[in-house]
DNA sequence: AATACAATTGAGAATCTTTCTCATTTGACG
DNA sequence: CGTCAAATGAGAAAGATTCTCAATTGTATT
């Protein structure tokens, strides 16, 4: 039931950024490695030592750069915690919303799309046309005691 | 369909305070107020802007703590933005999720929560006891074309 | 109504997050 | 290998939010 990370290849990626006239830098893949490699969402300041240990001298505005583009390239994605900071994590395949610990913050799992189906009837309901969601869900895994 | 907005009389809202031992102060009351008048989320700046003009010299800190009160007590909820910047509202009555125009980040309606049937299958499906969850719907309004 | 006290406020400093600027570097491609 | 636009690093700048502290003000009590 755990989420697979996508785990593209170096090609893959490099493929991807291709496609897109992006530069595959190593800035670039070291943000996404440093995300492949954590089971948990992380912080930019997270991200920016980890992408340090890997590649030394790598500035903030290239993390912020980087994730920006990995999001845009729908490789990443973004959380927006309670207390306004913002977590970063490997995209997961399909349409799929993550469940977050409540002690922790790590992100357990990640959820099937239950609002697929419901959008449709929401769009009746309310005479509007839903685009997009976002939702995250809050649980207590179990290193932190259900 | 229109969200009814809740409505609190002066004495409504000034129990709430007194049963939590917090004072009733006119910087707390001139916030809700505000927001209870607006039919849109609104940003801080907007908050702080409408506030001084009903109780000039209120500063920028007391709006955010009496915002953090008002959510504290459950009166006004908070939405995340795309651009990391975050808007209050009242809170709507029962449990709701706001629809968001996405041209325009007025808050077009709140839709009735479709999550709590499902989370009860979620939870059997993953093991996972859901707490709780984050739900922001995005459409775009009459105005901004359908 | 006057008093006392803790809670709240205003102002500005401080902190934190994110974006921007610009000179320099570097992938990609011929 | 040379070219050139794209990307980077460093630090400044802009915004958002929190903190500090002296002054003020609700509230409960007289």
């Amino acid at each position: 039931m755990k989420y697979k990370t996508s785990a593209k290849g170096k090609d893959g990626i490099r493929d991807i950024f291709h496609a897109r006239r992006l530069k595959c830098t190593p800035q670039r893949l070291s943000v996404f490695r440093v995300l492949e490699q954590s089971e948990t969402y992380l912080s930019i300041n997270s991200i920016h030592a980890k992408v340090k240990e890997l590649l030394p001298g790598t500035g903030l505005a290239t993390v912020y750069r980087s994730l920006e583009t990995l999001i845009d390239l729908g490789l990443v994605v973004k959380v927006h915690l309670e207390d306004g900071c913002h977590s970063y994590a490997v995209a997961p395949e399909g349409h799929r919303h993550p469940i977050v610990c409540t002690e922790c913050n790590k992100v357990i799992e990640f959820a099937e799309c239950p609002l697929d189906k419901i959008s449709e009837k929401l769009s009746k309901d309310t005479g509007i046309q839903i685009q997009n969601h976002f939702l995250q869900l809050f649980g207590k895994c179990r290193e932190c005691g259900a």
